[in-house]
DNA sequence: TCGACATTGTTGCCTAGGCTACAATAGCCT
DNA sequence: AGGCTATTGTAGCCTAGGCAACAATGTCGA
């Protein structure tokens, strides 16, 4: 297992997340929809009312970049900002009716292309990969919770194990 | 199968490809490397005197931004630029020393990081997972050589089966 | 109650990347 | 050999995102 293994699964991973994210932005690129867009697309409609900083969290960008990505799409009527009637800082985001409509263009693409890219497996292997890959992003999000904790609570983060050597 | 079903096997790879770059991104950080700086060791670790151009496709970047980035990392005493004996227009892209030892402990760093990531799956899990996972990434590379030839032949690239409902 | 502190969204500044145009060089065809 | 086209790396311009500072508002404890 080194560098210069092509079949570690550590690039196969990321070759198959980059290859399927190609893919993707290729053929929703005929919606006109950027990436940055269809990223708030789907993130708006699982999560209507999100305030702006609840959108960054969930795109993962700064609190500030997220308010000019808004503005942006609130001039292009893709999204609406309300007042939030408890608290008047924040500004809760819902998708227009016209967005919403690309979003269900956009799914199906999404649906499409993921249907291609596992065309290979049998249904019962399909199930088998979805249940692996479940069950690492739960171990992932364990790792993460961790390392935040770990961060905040020892005040010097020490390297890593590995990174210590 | 909607997009509000968050077990959908769509969302799950991209969160775990989104984890394991956070989890990496955070860990590798010890190192004093951005992603763009980690991206670029990797991929000239692999493939040594590569060319500009062919690290910006290595990259999926632009000609001019891996220039940039050579630049900042060339005075930075990462990478060396060499002329190319045969073409007078080449410069080819060589680690320096105190970059292949930062490089080590990098992939130590990465090992550690998909390792901790398996860990509740058995060695066979794992296989199979790898197994699955590279048949999906050969489908996909044949998908996209497919698209970029049928936009190059079809003068009009038809929008997509799905986009075009 | 009210004053210290936290949170939300916005703005300014800086850096990084995409796109275009360009000079230098290479390859090719006659 | 000479001209036409392609390719390589670079510079200029524009946009997008990160970081810091800020005003407005909310929260919590003395």
């Amino acid at each position: 297992m080194s560098p210069d293994d092509d079949g570690y699964i550590g690039y196969v991973l990321s070759d198959v997340a980059r290859l399927i994210r190609t893919v993707f932005d290729r053929r929703v690129r005929s919606l006109g929809l950027t990436r940055a867009q269809w990223l708030v697309l789907s993130r708006l409609y699982r999560r209507p009312g999100a305030s702006q900083t609840e959108l960054a969290d969930m795109l993962e960008v700064d609190r500030a970049s997220a308010g000019r990505m808004i503005d942006r799409m609130e001039k292009g009527h893709w999204v609406e900002r309300r007042g939030d009637a408890g608290d008047r800082r924040v500004k809760r985001l819902y998708l227009t009716q016209e967005a919403r409509r690309v979003h269900a263009r956009m799914w199906a693409i999404a649906e499409s292309t993921v249907d291609d890219a596992l065309t290979p497996l049998s249904p019962l292997e399909r199930a088998r990969f979805t249940g692996l890959a479940a069950r690492v992003k739960e171990q992932l999000q364990t790792m993460v919770g961790a390392d935040d904790a770990g961060a905040a609570e020892a005040p010097p983060p020490r390297p890593s194990r590995a990174a210590a050597s």
